[in-house]
DNA sequence: TGGTACATGTAACATGTTACATGATTAG
DNA sequence: CTAATCATGTAACATGTTACATGTACCA
């Protein structure tokens, strides 16, 4: 008995499936809002998995809902892929983070233009930060306790992005404020 | 004159060429060496990309040197690519962490053996985190204040490296130490 | 002569992104 | 009736990984 291999994207929407049958659509948003913050995934890619899944039989395809909702429910093989997955040995993590290519070849880009970079994404990095910190002060009591697996992923969220803002906060000045620079908007 | 629009992994290589005319086997030493700790980029991938950009005229080969050796230079149409692309304003960063997942997914494995895996990536991330501090233990007075990039890439791996140890530092006892579990290797 | 480090490359495959095309249902 | 949201899917392309195949040069 050869089991089917599943990648990590497939096996999330595998793991997701346990808990209910789920089209397409819900399995984009859900993975949106559960592991969008370490493991991003598109649409198309979900429904390429789906059906690509169900023709290996780890997910059955349900009668069609309202407005071509298509679901589909795990079956007994998809949890065995899924627990063969999820028992392996994670790898490591792989970041990849085009501003500090950019950074990295400062010297090839006019200081305001970096500034302005480094500026809008220390922004982005804020607002991520906000509604990290947000979701997390409005966890009710208990639930940490009955859930400390999600909860642990959005602590890594908060880690995360206090650690880049930190980072940016301690970049040299010349990199965020170009000398003679009254606008570091790059604008201009 | 439409110009040839490279990606980021192409787009470091154009900006290691333009240091000096290099083959495929120093490109990947070099970008492993200078950005693999947010980039990753595979040999295949570098040699690919050298033949497409060679074709764009982006690069040009020169004489075989020892070895089968291939040098490429850096063109004008190069230059110019790299600058386009590194003006640009730099996308959002991707990670993709796989013991994220695996812990989402905590309530699928075993304590001991989730307390297995966190425990392995703490000691890799223990280890990183020392090969970046000793590289930056010895950088030189004076390097610095004159080469600021490189540098603040490094400060990025380094903060990234403590918050994910205090991540790790921080999470309840009951994911790295599972009650009555003498063992947390995941063993036996 | 045998192992290691150097060096290039292809083929096959896996994964991820973007653009396009279509249609249903609901709210105003 | 019309805009927004819900919902599915394909096609084309871009990017990334793994396995394989080949050969050079040095050193012990």
């Amino acid at each position: 008995m050869s089991e089917y291999s599943v990648n990590a994207t497939a096996a999330s929407l595998l793991g997701f499936l346990h808990e209910q049958p789920m089209a397409g659509w819900d399995l984009v948003a859900t993975a949106e809002e559960r592991i969008g913050n370490f493991w991003s995934i598109t649409r198309s890619q979900v429904y390429r998995e789906l059906a690509s899944m169900a023709r290996a039989g780890l997910v059955e395809a349900g009668p069609r809902g309202q407005r071509e909702r298509q679901p589909y429910a795990i079956t007994d093989a998809g949890r065995a892929a899924f627990e063969a997955w999820v028992l392996r040995e994670p790898d490591g993590e792989t970041i990849r983070f085009p501003l500090l290519l950019t950074v990295m070849f400062g010297d090839y880009v006019p200081p305001e233009r970096l500034a302005h970079f480094l500026a809008i994404h220390r922004e982005r990095h804020a607002a991520q930060l906000a509604m990290y910190e947000a979701r997390y002060a409005e966890i009710p009591d208990g639930y940490r306790a009955a859930n400390p697996f999600p909860v642990a992923t959005l602590e890594f969220g908060i880690a995360y992005e206090r650690a880049v803002l930190a980072w940016f906060a301690r970049l040299p000045a010349s990199m965020v404020v170009p000398a003679g620079g009254e606008r570091s908007d790059g604008t201009g």
